[in-house]
RNA sequence: GGGGAGAUACCAAAGCGGCCAACUGGGCCAGACUGUAAAUCUGGUGGCUUAUGCCUUCGGCGGUUCGAAUCCGCCUCUCCCCA
């Protein structure tokens, strides 16, 4: 069934797995899959809670491409029944739970956007409500006891709230148990997920095991970090979102520390080994701009990955002005005595209030054609032309009166 | 079921009657230096049409007081110990 010779396949499935387990047991079951001529069925499975899709679930799926394109069986699981649980993976806050409209919404957008990455023509998408409604009270209680609490307290992030003294409800163990029973019903061969996944990935093999099924090989890839180092997540702001413009992954790359590259070359992109090596010995932001338009590219296309390099060097190395600053006209009458530049700057946008104008003025961050004002309180005489107004590094306007 | 401790800004954590828009650290924003890297240094990190001023904030609701994050009552939530 795949397109690869048995030794490729291997290797890779094997690639930038940090956990395979078991490894051993990998070369035997690909080639019984290829005896029968059938395709391994390779889960991975989401949150619908947090639709958009970011880079860190992009070393996944881009892992499930290579294997899709290797001729293998994707299916995705749309957690939304797991997603009234709230993943115990570190946060302790129970999820809201999601209306039908709500998960058939985020399952659009998730699809869709998994579409830039894997040919969902060819992928078996599955909410695991489709078995989970249909359980009774008594098959709950049957499914919550194949497992027993000391094994659920094993689970790292169980041992950790354990020990800060964090609450934990009793249902969060059900979280496992569903993740694995999803692996059951859809007699999953592999399932990815990140390095933090591994417990959960297990308690499928050993409900599949229970359940007569071969159990499922166990493949974790490390997780990305953000921009701040903090595992990535849109909730902590420092996620390069699929949907960012190719701009801003630009930029977003080009603020990433140094050693991350290697990972994120090797996870994210097709860059052959010889030629990252090239690349690393040379200088950083040479490599860190090529990361950048690698992914800004893989997502918006060679040009638009171009044009957003060039316009990066233009504006940051160069000390240009950006060619895409929009111009704002101030609707509102413009006050004979001038208009306080903080609220200029709330007005139009530049900053979220006021308050934090004043403070981005006082800090020496904001130019007005060109040149640094310092004054709290200055007032801006309703211009003739345009202002080029600047907030920070990154944020530019022309603004002229209405 | 019994006993004890606690809930403070994005997170952690001080404050325990006025000097509190609230110490400190992390994170974040801005400035200097740079490669929009790291490290380092500096400032900032509730809101307000213009501020040694006003308004809102310390789990919730009430109360005491000239004055409460700080004291009292009830409520909600959490943790620990014992059973």
């Amino acid at each position: 069934m795949s397109t690869l010779s048995a030794p490729d396949e291997l290797a890779l499935f094997r690639r930038g797995a940090v956990d395979l387990v078991e490894e051993r047991d990998l070369a035997a079951r690909l080639a019984k899959a290829r005896a029968e001529r059938r395709p391994l069925r390779v889960k991975f499975g989401m949150d619908p809670s947090s639709p958009d899709l970011h880079v860190g679930h992009a070393v996944q799926l881009m892992k499930l491409r290579a294997l899709q394109q290797a001729g293998h069986q994707i299916v995705l699981i749309v957690g939304d029944a797991t997603a009234m649980v709230g993943d115990p993976s570190g946060r302790n806050k129970l999820r809201p739970q999601l209306s039908r409209a709500d998960v058939e919404a985020n399952l659009v957008t998730y699809t869709s956007q998994a579409g830039k990455v894997l040919d969902m023509t060819r992928t078996e998408v599955h909410k695991n409500s489709e078995w989970f409604d249909r359980m009774r009270f008594e098959d709950v209680l049957k499914l919550a006891s194949k497992a027993t609490v000391a094994r659920m307290l094993e689970r790292d992030t169980f041992e950790k709230r354990m020990a800060a003294s964090e609450p934990i409800g009793v249902h969060e163990f059900l979280y496992p148990l569903m993740q694995g029973w999803d692996s059951v019903m859809i007699r999953a061969d592999v399932e990815l997920g990140g390095t933090d996944q591994l417990f959960n990935l297990l308690v499928g093999r050993d409900l599949q095991e229970k359940e007569a099924q071969p159990p499922q090989l166990c493949m974790t890839l490390p997780l990305i970090n953000g921009l701040d180092g903090r595992k990535m997540s849109k909730s902590y702001g420092n996620a390069i979102a699929f949907t960012d413009s190719a701009v801003d992954m630009f930029g977003k790359v080009m603020s990433l520390s140094d050693d991350v590259m290697r990972a994120w070359f090797e996870l994210l992109t097709a860059v052959p080994a010889a030629e990252l090596d090239a690349l690393l010995a040379g200088h950083p932001r040479e490599a860190k701009a090529r990361l950048g338009e690698e992914l800004a590219s893989f997502f918006h296309g060679r040009d638009a990955g171009r044009a957003a390099r060039e316009g990066f060097d233009r504006q940051f190395r160069d000390k240009e002005l950006p060619t895409d600053i929009p111009s704002i006209v101030y609707g509102k009458p413009w006050p004979v005595e001038g208009l306080a530049l903080a609220v200029l700057l709330r007005e139009i946008g530049l900053c979220a209030s006021s308050s934090e104008a004043r403070r981005l003025i006082e800090g020496g961050g904001v130019k007005l054609d060109g040149a640094v004002v310092a004054d709290v309180n200055a007032r801006v005489p309703s211009p003739a032309g345009e202002l080029l107004l600047q907030a920070g590094k990154r944020k530019f306007a022309r603004v002229r009166a209405g």
